[in-house]
DNA sequence: AGATTGACCGTGT
DNA sequence: GACACGGCCAATC
């Protein structure tokens, strides 16, 4: 029996493993996911020690808004964007078309 | 063990 | 519609 964080930290990557491509999610929408609606800031720690983005997509992971926040990769946010329109991501100006993109989860 | 920070979110002005 | 403030969660120093 692990303790309530372990369990979190967990979940929140399996989660963002589960997303799929052209699709993104919001970090409130995984926290929320993860058992903690209110620990979107979290989720954003966990990305940023991500173990690896290989495992951890934490590019398709934005804020509410459909806006990009901080990368932990290549130039951030710019190579974040790239990646996203890569995967066949709507984009709206400099943010994420929601309604189109965000992850609809099954 | 305690305090601070951070890739956020919602609400108010 | 844009700007400012507070609140929550977990990780890190």
């Amino acid at each position: 029996m692990k303790t309530s964080t372990e369990t979190f930290t967990a979940k929140v990557y399996a989660i963002a493993q589960k997303i799929p491509v052209g699709k993104v999610a919001t970090y409130g929408q995984l926290a929320a996911l993860a058992g903690s609606p209110r620990a979107a800031r979290a989720v954003g720690e966990l990305m940023k020690k991500n173990p690896d983005r290989s495992v951890v997509p934490c590019h398709r992971v934005v804020a509410s808004n459909g806006a990009l926040t901080g990368y932990a990769f290549g130039s951030g946010v710019l190579t974040k964007k790239e990646i996203l329109l890569q995967e066949g991501v709507s984009f709206v100006g400099a943010k994420v078309d929601l309604k189109k993109s965000q992850w609809n989860r099954s």
